[in-house]
DNA sequence: TATTTTATGTTATAGAATTAACAAGGAGGT
DNA sequence: ACCTCCTTGTTAATTCTATAACATAAAATA
């Protein structure tokens, strides 16, 4: 039960671990698992039974003492506080082989998002079909953002026409950005945007290799 | 304990940064910047001027007292503690369409990655090139690991393959493992793994645009 | 040349997140 | 029915992180 009116801060982190829980959950063979625990979520993921204790709890908590988690209604829970409950439309912009890749997303649906268009400036691209989607000039961006009632753009294109793909998009009135290329765009406040910067994770990994495998035998 | 290296604990979120600011120090034009604050770097990436010059300390500081930043030193200094200044060889398994997004991305030489291999078990897709890499079957794979000195293998199949994707590569010698495929994989003691969840960042930009943009008068 | 400005390195404090400990409640066996 | 074992919700303590404040040092300016 959370009072109406508050707003507790939710920390970060937790909302990145709900969609791990949720993604976890989602992949599980629903037949095996009806119930677990927050010991058996935890040791899939690789963290503690508490941190998932006290996330949850940030919310009110999914259970109730003494029983194990309902997974159905794990699920439902967390898919309505990350609002994937309600179905958007997304579209593309830039066909490449990340836009592609995305188009091909089988997830999509799960995540609640309805592929409504692709688009891109290759006039060799436009006119083809993806998944039942046909690809348009960018300069259609505006009429569907507007008419399909489009709630995220997802940029795939290269970095100089990143900013710029993020104005139109804001311009066209999207909600949300979620950004692929290799720079950060800014946007207009009341747009969320969500950098996705694969880099990142690579480089990490590279970090993390060279602390365990040093280059040298060094003393 | 202390040892006479620099073997503190660096904080998880520090290595997050330090690889975006090498990431936006990389692409910006080298003749406009020679030299950069750190409160024109934390402007570009949303961040307070603090916050890097904090990282930065971790490691002993990149400049000195008075001076800014010299754009080159930093992007050399921060290569050097990703571990990016070392060529490493890499393969991609499961050359779907995220796997040949993933050969055909620009960045990777910029990451210090050379792609020597791309493996399927699809005959269709086998002896097909992309970027002048031929795919084999994935039974190639401890062969090339071995020959080729691998260090990282990249995992691109179907949730399904995942694991034991993993543990082929684990088994043939890696010293690190980037999953993009939607389950998290474990592997043995020793072996890096760098879970990529694209599902992760769509979900929380969903959360964000629900507390931006509540759906309608509810409750 | 003295002074102001701007910059980083360093240290200390406030704040947030993780971890541990405890309380409450149900299931299963004897 | 009683006891023991588990499990979650909750609160408290610890650890970690981010922020602010300060010291140091060079460049720009008058």
């Amino acid at each position: 039960m959370e009072t109406s009116s508050e707003k507790k801060k939710i920390p970060h982190m937790t909302i990145t671990r709900l969609a791990q829980y949720l993604n976890c959950l989602s992949l599980l063979p629903r037949e095996h698992y009806k119930e677990i625990s927050s010991k058996e979520l935890a040791a899939k993921i690789g963290l503690k039974p508490t941190v998932i204790r006290q996330d949850f709890h940030h919310f009110g908590g999914f259970g109730q003492a003494g029983y194990r988690y309902k997974v159905p209604n794990l699920i439902d829970g967390l898919e309505r506080i990350l609002g994937l409950d309600q179905k958007q439309n997304v579209i593309i912009v830039g066909v490449g082989h990340l836009g592609q890749a995305l188009a091909n997303y089988r997830n999509f649906e799960k995540l609640g998002l309805r592929l409504v268009g692709l688009f891109d400036i290759n006039p060799r691209l436009i006119g083809i079909t993806i998944r039942d989607v046909r690809v348009r000039d960018i300069d259609e961006i505006p009429g569907v953002v507007e008419r399909d009632n489009v709630a995220i753009g997802i940029i795939t294109t290269p970095a100089e026409a990143a900013q710029s793909t993020a104005n139109l998009l804001a311009h066209a009135g999207v909600k949300g950005i979620w950004n692929f290329s290799p720079v950060n765009v800014a946007g207009p406040a009341g747009v969320i945007i969500q950098n996705e910067h694969l880099s990142v994770g690579m480089m990490t990994l590279s970090y993390m290799l060279k602390q365990s495998h040093p280059p040298e035998a060094q003393g």
